[in-house]
RNA sequence: UGCCGAAUAGUGUAACGGUAGCACGAGUGACUCUGACUCACUUUGUCUAGGUUCGAAUCCUAGUUCGGCAACCA
């Protein structure tokens, strides 16, 4: 340690700049600050009605994020499973394993708000004693009608005035299954005028007579989203309730059960801004269809935003922890460029991610001065700058295949590939030069002669000459045949949901957003793959193991993301 | 015409009355056995109009634009 700090002016950490911390943290460090809370108690509180996508991650992110960074702070998985009739188990198995995937871990806190549904509704019923609460029997429309609109108050119900009495023995009935659905609700007793429409005697219950997937059969009676979250904040001492913007209308009724009835910790909730992505859609009904409609194989679709799919496409925890934290945290409705998500997981890769040689569009070449039947071994490293990845080797022989894209005709010069006598470099190989093109009978080039220069043996001219381009092969008969699923965006626009001249998001379906190639040419060693292992196919992209279709011995290949590429790039300015 | 909220480079964000920064993208170059990675440089911004102030992205006023809100969904 002694002589290291050679600058301290500058290297001195006591004066780094601390890291901003977005609004929400910041009232957190206040109420900390100023002892308000001794701690944190933060809560995910998803409803198992889908699969959980990029945009919970978000949320995942804050909330556990904000437990893991506070003292003593916690973290609750919360199940608001209200309505049965939309939800199911398979979903609460799926956001369980996509939040511990995420990294995350919630302890022995998770709960269900169906757990509290006794509690809930001994809150009801001190409502209704205290004359807060009414039974009402107006059908859904007239509740409706007498609701007003935004520039028009609402009218009382006529029921609006029963006595508590009445209401109490009614709601038991209801409770007791004497009525049938949509007959009656429990209503707030708040104020018809109100300029926020959710304070117009919002309903607190309804009657379902619907089998639940944790209490079964044992209520026909389910409390709707506004009383149940605020109180089951409060049940279980959440001190920040966080949630997307448009709950912001309903903070003055979240605020006003808790004024109205007997509670002893009292929750605050703080809205940010969901997360919108360019070239997709993040809402669970618009996902919900691409599923049912078999527009994607399923929720897990490698293409699809969730995070199983993204999981099965092969990105990381950590990347996508990263991206979060690049997005920040803000009130603003913003639709953040994908861009950013696949650099995050470029980067997370790039570190992390063993390199092989994978041919995905193969032409052959034949090296006509080297022998039949001799087999070279090559070594190549793993990783290019992380020496203790190691080494495999290769084996290089008179007939290889090499991408299709990596040879030319007819190249400009800017080309640094394979080009009728042009002279290459094969990766950790030889440097080859093109003598003569072979075409089929439809003059479609179907093969290379080239010629390899001996003294070129792992990839360097003792004469010191220079090659413009290196290029990836594989050997021919080595190689590992194998399906390779190419991905792109699954919309064609930058914001789907914009539904212009009659069109919806499902007529911006890409077309093209899934290329299967099924003669993709690998190095030997990627037959073994194990399903969702990840490699870094060189000069290529990103590539995991798909978990669902690979077998032993036959891995497929998924594209996560592809590598940067200038080449392309310039090609396409022209 | 109601209520709530938000506006900072192309995109996402920081600056908390005192030099408008960062990341991504884009561009140029260096390096290179991945046209990758990395590095350097460049480009582009405070919604508008007034006001307060020595000084405003920040405070005030008015406007503009955008988003959300009228399920017995969450």
């Amino acid at each position: 340690m002694g002589n290291t700090n050679y600058n301290s002016a500058e290297s001195d950490p006591g004066e780094a700049k601390p890291e901003s911390l977005d609004f929400i943290r910041e009232i957190v460090a206040d109420d900390l600050a100023n002892g308000r809370h001794a701690s944190t108690v933060t809560r995910f509180p998803p409803e198992p009605n889908g699969y959980l996508h990029i945009g919970h991650a978000k949320s995942i992110c804050l909330n556990f994020g904000i437990a893991q960074e506070n003292k003593g702070g916690i973290c609750h998985l919360r199940f608001d499973d209200t309505n049965p009739a939309k939800e199911d188990i398979e979903y609460v198995d799926s956001i369980k394993e996509d939040v511990q995937w995420l990294g995350f871990d919630w302890g022995k806190n998770i709960f269900f708000a169906s757990d509290y549904f006794e509690k809930l509704y001994a809150f009801a019923v001190e409502l209704i004693e205290t004359g807060k609460a009414f039974v009402c029997e107006l059908t859904l429309e007239e509740i409706a009608e007498h609701r007003g609109t935004p520039t028009r108050p609402g009218t009382n119900s006529p029921f609006r005035d029963r006595s508590p009495e009445e209401n109490l023995a009614l709601f038991q009935r209801m409770r007791d299954g004497e009525f049938a659905d949509g007959t009656r609700v429990l209503r707030a007793r708040i104020d018809m005028a109100s300029p926020n429409l959710h304070m117009r005697d919002p309903v607190l219950y309804r009657i379902r007579k619907v089998p639940h997937h944790r209490t079964g059969s044992q209520w026909c009676l389910y409390p709707m989203y506004d009383f149940t979250h605020c109180l089951s904040d409060s049940i279980e001492g959440i001190t920040h309730s966080l949630c997307t913007l448009e709950f912001e209308v309903h903070r003055p009724l979240y605020d006003w059960v808790l004024d109205n009835v007997t509670i002893d910790r009292r929750p605050r909730q703080i809205e940010f801004a969901r997360l919108s992505l360019t070239y997709t859609v993040l809402s669970k009904r618009r996902l919900l269809t691409l599923v049912e409609e078999g527009r994607v194989s399923g929720w897990d679709d490698p293409r699809m935003p969730t995070l199983s799919g993204l999981r099965r496409r092969g990105y990381t925890p950590s990347g996508i922890r990263a991206f979060c934290k690049t997005i920040g945290m803000t009130k603003f409705n913003s639709l953040t460029d994908v861009a950013l998500l696949e650099h995050s997981i470029r980067h997370d890769l790039n570190d992390t991610t063993p390199r092989r040689l994978a041919v995905l569009r193969p032409l052959k070449v034949v090296i006509t001065n080297f022998d039949a039947g001799a087999v070279e071994e090559l070594e190549a490293p793993n990783h290019p700058k992380n020496p203790e990845a190691g080494s495999r080797t290769v084996p290089f022989t008179r007939e290889i295949y090499v991408e299709r894209d990596d040879f030319m005709e007819d190249p400009p010069s800017k080309f640094h590939r394979l080009g009728p006598g042009r002279e290459v470099r094969l990766r950790f190989a030889y440097f080859i030069t093109c003598n003569e093109v072979i075409r089929n009978a439809a003059g479609e080039v179907t093969e290379l002669h080239c010629t390899y220069d001996p003294e070129t043996r792992g990839g360097n001219a003792p004469d010191g000459r220079k090659v413009k381009g290196t290029i990836h092969w594989v050997s021919a008969a080595h190689a590992h045949e194998a399906e390779v699923r190419l991905y792109d965006r699954l919309f064609t626009v930058e914001d789907p949901n914009r539904e212009e001249d009659g069109k919806t998001y499902l007529d911006y379906l890409n077309p093209n957003s899934l290329e299967v190639l099924r003669d993709a040419r690998l190095e030997p060693g990627l037959a073994n793959a194990a399903p969702g292992e990840r490699f870094q196919f060189e000069r290529s992209g990103y590539f995991c193991a798909d978990t669902v279709d690979s077998q032993p011995g036959k891995p497929v290949f998924n594209r996560t993301v592809t590598l940067r590429d200038a080449w392309a790039k310039k090609q396409k300015k022209g």
